[in-house]
DNA sequence: TTTGGTGCAAACGATTTGCAATTCT
DNA sequence: AGAATTGCAAATCGTTTGCACCAAA
């Protein structure tokens, strides 16, 4: 695996101090979906001083060079994930906020028929499951993880 | 089927000008998919005066009524469509914004199956597939009913 | 040095809300 | 009458941009 600043440069864009704090905040497990906001309040909490607007920015260029991908859950704002090795969809417990990610080759076939069958030339699509876990225990509600109300319905 | 106003007061909502001119207004087939700002367009196209405001608001009511469904396209903006009685996904075309509604039983069952290995109750999901319409011809590009850019990656 | 990057504040587009005036029941 | 609804304008929210200043190559 490249180092951060390898991939920056790989990806056209000049390494800088604002680039490599968000690239690894990203990395980093416990921020596999993350909003822009979210990043910038990250970044304040570790004492980075980086400007929302540059947040944006470089979410954006990342978002361009293929670094992460961008997703658009129920609720409006966008939602980043450092780009897949292998594609995914997600299943997300309304209650926990928890995100689950999966591959169904099945539906991913299904897919395939459906948009030829209409003759469309599929480009991309979304598949998210919405739920709740089945036993509490389960649930990471009121676990420091939990981010209760961000994907309520 | 009940008539527009007797939707309106199932649904425990007052049987008034602006919302039944909505409603109406989504009930055209050529209207199924339409974001807030296209409906206060058409409103005012037909001479209807009515606040943005209560275009938004009728809207909202609607969906918390279950009369209609609100859907997240890529672009940021809701998209409206009367409930169907039927549960289907969308397939969207990027050039032209047309949307063709389907119903896979095949995907439907894995999504349960998926959710289920993981342990959660599903309570809802949106599938989107994004694609483009492989001859011109069916391509409704410069077609009155396009909207290009609308949909627009 | 030269090109690109950054912060800040103002600008934006979509949607919501406060409030006084108006309309259903 | 009395409660719900509307319109308008101001307020929000997430996100983008203009611009003067700063930093990587």
């Amino acid at each position: 695996m490249p180092s951060t600043d390898a991939e920056l440069k790989k990806a056209g864009l000049k390494v800088t101090s604002p680039r490599i704090k968000i690239l690894d905040i990203l990395k980093k497990p416990e921020h596999q979906h993350v909003s822009a906001e979210d990043v910038y309040r990250i970044l304040i909490e570790q004492e980075d001083e980086v400007g929302l607007a540059t947040v944006y920015r470089v979410l954006n260029q990342f978002d361009d060079a293929g670094i992460v991908t961008r997703h658009h859950f129920e609720g409006g704002r966008s939602v980043f994930e450092l780009s897949a090795k292998k594609h995914h969809d997600h299943l997300v417990c309304l209650t926990c906020g928890r995100v689950i990610e999966f591959e169904d080759e099945v539906i991913e076939r299904r897919q395939l028929e459906v948009a030829q069958a209409n003759q469309i030339e599929l480009t991309n699509h979304s598949l998210y499951l919405y739920g709740e876990c089945k036993n509490a225990d389960n649930c990471e509600y009121n676990t420091e993880d939990a981010n209760p109300g961000r994907f309520g319905v």
